[in-house]
Formats: structure tokens, C-alpha cells, sequence
DNA sequence: GTATCAATGAAAGTTTTCTAACATTTTGTC
DNA sequence: GACAAAATGTTAGAAAACTTTCATTGATAC
């Protein structure tokens, strides 16, 4: 019993008496604008009274019309993701209310298409553009957000030369901020708990004309008018706080992005990287995937 | 005076106060999914008083902010918000060939279940604990890795003492490796570019007798007999290589089982540490979520 | 035809959401 | 550092949204 809110709806048509038969198709058909509606509003447009919409939503199995809105909310709807029943197990059981854990899933997954959203802005084009092309590339995070720019760093080193982490450690960011703005740019890791330090260093590189990246949480209240680009990443998972795993999608999303931008050109240099690796930390395989992709042409 | 609810905003952030700044940033950064807010919901998101997002919206030239709902609902138009939507519109270009990337997403998601189904088991429930009580933690991960293990290390050492990460430069890992096997415990992240330096490790600690909990992709072929618990990520988004990025989400979750079986006993703990943090990166909000899981009792 | 029952609406009650008035805090100024 | 002005929060009350109860309608069975 944990059907979308549209197939319940479609289920329902087959039993339901003519006013809900009504209801369900209007629901139907404008499912994009029903959570402006209201239970009283519905209502007049399809000319059934009131108590008739609450009590249809009461026996689709929602509370009430806005309990139905809240679910529509979360409704990822459809199978086509469905990986395997697995899923729907576990969403199963987050309505028997036994696991708190599910619900969370399913903000995981739509921060996730969020971010393969994102992939698709001109602005995301225009910062891949820049990574791999610019001479020298900062990027810098604090504590947590740390890590995710140790990966977007990590990665780029393999495909590209010039890239650097920054840190506090040196008491400044004299590294960047005296650099030729022309030949760098920056990417900020940010979640609202170190927000000062991040903040501080954009207006300080924005002063000096180095192009600022920013992937932060939708908490962020400073980072628009300072910034090259903007990108706001869900971090809601329904734990005990924030939550910023996702942006390590986005930073490997971003590296992909260098690498098709880059092309074959760059395969040279990575095996010489891999190699180094290999002699000081004894890895023996390829990083390289065998996907079809690694061959193709850059974007 | 017609502008869109977006282009307000944005202009409102020029002049806006600092409350109203803060609320204009989220709502922008969440449009899609203000329909299904209320001003208390928002409110309480934002950590500013109900009246404040009524008045905002006033001074934006709305009535109130269902009035302000209203006018979205026009601006949002066709474009889809609901995340199945959504999710389809990037499938079809991704089954069209128009968008390389939209294939992976699938995978991630799919990893992204297979995670949480690995917070379901008995092992998950197990390392859990171990976290959770153990004396001495300690968590490691090389390059890419290491990011995950300092997402690990630096969210438990908010609910708790005695998290450590380990390192390499040092030379040796002595730190773990001569500690009492009875207080202490060790996570490893792994992927397969490291996999001599991590199994050497786990080969030392099982010497001694140290649990050791390891998080690695599907390649690594030398864990199952040497660790206590081996959760194996999927890393192939159809990306040029391998991406760790899901193991954000399972530290993620870790630590919030942590959290969980914890308690509120936590809190007293946290508030200090947010302040210490505070003073010296100059953090200023909470970084503990105000979702009904974070005052409710433990697992 | 009429008795019965499901479906629906009307009206009144309850809860939620929003607003107005006032108190408090913050910010800026001198 | 004290004052004024602006911004924000608190409290309580108005309005809206939703539910409940009960009356009415209209269909179906006999």
C-alpha cells in the first residue's frame, strides 16, 4: 500500500462513484498545479462540495487533501527507476513507520536528479569549461566540505596539471588571492556551518577578479551576488542534521565533465599519473573504466 | 509590477534585510518545492518567526505568502516539478543519446538504494554500536577515499570523543596498530586504486586483533576474509572511471545510526563543539536540524 | 411505490495557517 | 556607550482550510 499518489488515482477510477471519478480525473490532469490547490478550491472547479474532496483523499489512504500534497511531494512516482522491488520493500516499510530510513532515501534520490539537472545548465558548461582550461585551479572546503574538495582536486590531478587544494593551514589564502586572476579560478565547497570562512575568502577573490565557483546548501544567504556560478545542492535527508554525501556526486559529475571536455588527448597523462601511484602506494590496477565513453569524443 | 516571483527575489536580495535575504536564498534555491510549504514550515526551515515570511512577502508586493504561491504557480508553467518528472525528462534524453550523463543517474540511484539496504543489516547495526561505544575510533581512507573517511571522522567527533583519522604521514600506523585491540576499532574506505596500502592495514590490525569495518567498491577481492564487516558500494555510473562518490551517503548515515543509538544524550556535547567551531571559523548557525528525529528517543 | 442504502451537500465545529499589535533585539549613529 | 530607528520575535486573535455530523438526494431492490 504505498502507490504513488497517481496510481492510486488510477486505481481508483475504476471503483469510485461519480464524484470521485470526477475528482480523480481533474487530479489526473492537473497534477503539476494541484499543490496550489486547495481542498475548497478543487471543490468549486469541478463543482463537488468540500467534505467530498477530504472524504475521496480518505479513501485513496491519505489523512486528508493535504496530506495527499504532502505525498505528492515526495512522489517519485512511477517505476521506470525502480531498481528491482528492493525499493519498494523499503518504502513499505517507512509507511508501516518502521523504518525512518526510507523516507530519506527518497530525498537522496531527488537531490541526485537535482544534481544531473544541474549537469545540463549553461553554467555547469561554462565551469567545465573553465577547469579544464585554466591554468590554475583552487579548490578549497571546510571540515566535512573538505573532503569533497579532495575529491573534485584528486581526480582533476589525474587529468590535468595546475590544480590545488587550498587550506587554512597557511593563515591565509594568499596563494590564491595573489595569483594572476586570469590564470585562476576557484571552487568553494560550502555547508552553513563554516559559512564565514567561505564567504570571506569569495569577497577577497572576487576583489581580485578570480571567477568563483560555489556549490553550497539551499541555507546559503550570501552567495549570489558574489560568485561566478551558483550551485545549490539538497542536503535534507531526513537525518538527525544536513547531510552534504550528494556533492560528491557533483564533484565527480564535474571531473567527468573535464575529462570529456579534454578528450583523448589527456589518456598520456593519466597513465603516467596512475603509474606514479602505483610506485608509492602499490595500487596495481587502472583507475581507467572500460565504458564506452572513455573512447568517445569529447562533448 | 508583473516580475516573476523569481526575478523579485533576486532583485529583493539587493536591498533586502538580513532575515529577508536569508528567506529569498532558499526560496530560490527551492522553488520547485515551495507549493508544498506553508510560512510556518518555511519559517521553521530558515529559523525565522512566522510573521517575518509574511511580511517579506509583503514588501515583495504579495498579499501574503499563499498569495505568493499563487503568482508561482504561473512562473513554474510547464516545467516540471514533480521529481518523477523530472527523473523521466532526463531518462528519455538519456535513451535518446542526447545526454551521456542522464544514463548514469540510474546507477547512482540504484547505488544509492543498495546503501540504504546496507543500513538494514545485522552488520550495519553491529559497526553501529561498535561506533558508538568503542573508545577509540579511527578511520582511514587514501586520496579520493580520504575525503569520506574525514566526512566520518569530523560528524562523529561532534557526538563523540576519541574519533581520530589516520594518516600516512607518519610513515607507519603505529597510532592504531599498538593500541589496546580491546578499545579501539578501525574504518577503512577503500577503492580499488589503493588496495595494497588498505589491505596491509587490515592484515596488521586483524594481527592484533582490532575490528575492522571496511567500505570499498565491487573490485576489491582480498576483504572478506580479513575484515569483520565489508560493505561493498557500487562505483560505476558510467562515468570514465569509478566514482567513491556514494560513500559519502553511507558515512553520512553512519554516523547519523551513531546519532540514533547515542541519544540525546549527545546534545550537551554538540552545542559545545558547534560553539568551539564557531569561534574559530565563525560559524554562526546550528547545525543541528530541527526534524523530529533529532528529539526523539534512540533506535 | 416505497424502503433502503450509498453518495453528496450544508452547516457547524476544529485545527491549521496567517496577521496585527506589541515587546524585544539588533543596527547604526552620534 | 547611549539613543533612535529598523528589524525581528511573541503572543493572541482572525481567517482559512479541513472534519464531523446530520439532512437530503437519488439510485436500487423488492
Amino acid at each position: 500500500m504505498t502507490a504513488s499518489v497517481r496510481e492510486r488515482l488510477t486505481t481508483s477510477l475504476a471503483t469510485a462513484s461519480k464524484a470521485d471519478r470526477i475528482l480523480a480525473n481533474f487530479m489526473l490532469s492537473e497534477l503539476s498545479s494541484l499543490p496550489f490547490e486547495t481542498a475548497a478550491s478543487l471543490a468549486a472547479k469541478v463543482d463537488v462540495s468540500e467534505p467530498t474532496v477530504g472524504r475521496f483523499c480518505r479513501t485513496l489512504g491519505y489523512k486528508s487533501f493535504k496530506d495527499l500534497k504532502d505525498h505528492l511531494k515526495q512522489d517519485i512516482g512511477q517505476q521506470p527507476w525502480l531498481v528491482s522491488d528492493r525499493l519498494r520493500e523499503l518504502r513499505e516499510r517507512a509507511a508501516a513507520g518502521e523504518d525512518q530510513l526510507a523516507a530519506g532515501l527518497e530525498l537522496e534520490i531527488s537531490a541526485l536528479v537535482s544534481i544531473y539537472e544541474l549537469a545540463r545548465t549553461p553554467e555547469w558548461t561554462r565551469v567545465v569549461k573553465r577547469l579544464a582550461s585554466t591554468p590554475n585551479v583552487y579548490a578549497v572546503g571546510f571540515q566535512t566540505e573538505r573532503g569533497m574538495a579532495q575529491i573534485l582536486v584528486n581526480q582533476l590531478q589525474y587529468l590535468r596539471d595546475g590544480v590545488r587544494m587550498l587550506d587554512l593551514a597557511g593563515g591565509s589564502f594568499a596563494e590564491v588571492l595573489v595569483s594572476d586572476p586570469a590564470q585562476s579560478c576557484l571552487v568553494i565547497f560550502e555547508a552553513r556551518r563554516y559559512s564565514r570562512l567561505s564567504r570571506d575568502l569569495a569577497i577577497e577573490a572576487k576583489k581580485v577578479g578570480i571567477p568563483v565557483t560555489l556549490v553550497t546548501d539551499p541555507f546559503c544567504d550570501w552567495g549570489r551576488d558574489l560568485v561566478d556560478e551558483m550551485f545549490v545542492v539538497p542536503t535534507e535527508f531526513n537525518q538527525f542534521w544536513e547531510s552534504t554525501a550528494q556533492m560528491a556526486s557533483l564533484a565527480n559529475l564535474l571531473v567527468n565533465g573535464v575529462f570529456l571536455e579534454l578528450g583523448p588527448k589527456v589518456e598520456a597523462r593519466m597513465e603516467i599519473v596512475t603509474q606514479l601511484y602505483s610506485q608509492f602506494t602499490g595500487y596495481v590496477g587502472k583507475p581507467v573504466n572500460r565504458t564506452s565513453q572513455s573512447g568517445g569524443k569529447p562533448a
